[in-house]
DNA sequence: CAATGTATTTCGGAA
DNA sequence: TTCCGAAGTACATTG
């Protein structure tokens, strides 16, 4: 018995007919092509583009996403999306792919084709990744001295729906303060979301000693300017602070949380 | 005479030591190479990941950028982005690609290849893309219909980054309109943004007819209820009518936008 | 399904 | 060069 199956198959200098069958025969069963050669492609969708004559290379990838590469560049310069309709079609020479999903719709037109490829590829290998995570917020809740003195958390829903979450608290002076976490540098948009929820809570309760903090590792400079422009603060929070305290306070933490329920249902 | 250029030069089921030999005589004429084979990824640099034997597409393109990428999705399971060393040997059976960037690096272990190719790929086309949100404005400026009848634009650069407000404006009553445009749907990231100019803009003029506009082809539910509790506005803009409306004006434009430089430097 | 945040974000333009 | 925000962002996760 030899191998079974063939992960490579080439076509070298196909004609536009040939062509544009072997994508179709690959797509049906679900497997990818490549396709090198003199193109063109324009999409419609999103927003619009044309791209003009050059030599690329093109994945057909078998959940129907379709990439165009050029010889330079990490991102395809023309692309859809996986879950697109592929069809492919001789057409006066030329070999015709075009994709659809919803509204969107890209067409590629090879002039020339240098080779086709199906791959039958066989991959499960799980991709492993280590080293993200921000769950600053938790930290805070826990041991809130990391933002200010004195401070005492009013809500506390520690339920890791990874969202922007306000956080609410009395400083020393028993005013009210807003805290807004970023696990990310501060950027303008961030620190419009809290001049909008700050400005929406004045308005609401008349109350003037609102206090709005905005807590993140970092602070671009236009952000601090509109931050400090609009009479809220800064609190530089370090995620490796953050993750350190959690680390201590995480026997607490469960115990904590199973209270907590406890209490919900005596409630 | 006949081709100079062999765009595509192919080796099937190469050795190892064939290959590496390959990969890196087109490194150094800075010249794209795909491999199809069996491979491990591993990376270490803003993250450390590792991806286990699999067959997959990889790309080293001219620039160094290094794509590995399977038979579905649209991104690369890994990558190296552009501005990498790449280097190629053979050892023991298999070959072995490693990029260098900086403290990223990331090492491909080839133990099959069924099939190198290096591109000699000649592509100097530009893309052309149209529908953005500076074309929105544009189109605003030149046709304040789109957005109301009546509305006169106070501010009116071109190509002006954008930043803080989109448009400024004065509607048929003589209020001041401050406009927002989004290319996408709008989110409620793009409503605190709005939220935020406007209270910004009342606080400093104790004007109370300021009126916030936020103009897009959609708005999401939440955003649009926190626009509407915000006293704001929605007018859903066409992406198409807008570039309808540019086509109709473009020589009006260019011309305009000559004038206007001229005034700069009268000025 | 919609909405929200993360990304080894990448990419381009302006200060 | 650095900074900053858009992207046809894609993608996972959670309500």
């Amino acid at each position: 018995m030899g191998e079974q199956r063939e992960a490579v198959r080439l076509f070298n200098n196909p004609g536009a007919q040939e062509c544009a069958d072997v994508i179709m025969s690959a797509a049906s069963k679900r497997r990818a092509v490549i396709v090198l050669g003199v193109c063109e492609v324009s999409y419609r969708g999103r927003t619009s583009s044309e791209l003009a004559r050059g030599e690329r290379l093109v994945i057909v990838k078998e959940d129907g996403s379709l990439l165009v590469h050029r010889t330079w560049g990490y991102k395809p310069v023309n692309y859809m999306p996986p879950g697109a309709m592929v069809y492919a079609k001789s057409d006066s020479g030329s070999v015709v792919i075009s994709a659809k999903r919803g509204s969107e719709s890209m067409r590629v037109v090879f002039h020339k084709v240098y080779l086709v490829a199906t791959l039958n590829f066989r991959d499960d290998s799980s991709f492993e990744q280590k080293g993200t995570e921000a769950q600053m917020r938790d930290a805070v809740v826990f041991y809130p001295e990391l933002v200010e003195k004195g401070l005492r958390v009013l809500t506390h829903e520690f339920q890791v729906k990874s969202g922007f979450v306000d956080l609410m608290a009395l400083d020393s002076r028993g005013r009210l303060v807003v805290i807004e976490f970023k696990a990310n540098p501060a950027k303008t948009a961030d620190v419009n979301q809290l001049i909008a929820y700050v400005s929406r809570l004045r308005a609401l309760s008349k109350e003037r000693g609102i206090r709005g903090v905005l807590a993140a590792p970092s602070i671009n400079k236009a952000a601090r300017k509109l931050l400090v422009d609009s009479g809220l603060e800064f609190k530089r929070l370090d995620k490796d602070e953050c993750l350190r305290v959690l680390e201590e306070f995480k026997p607490t933490m469960s115990l904590l949380s199973f209270i907590e329920k406890g209490d919900e249902h005596s409630a």
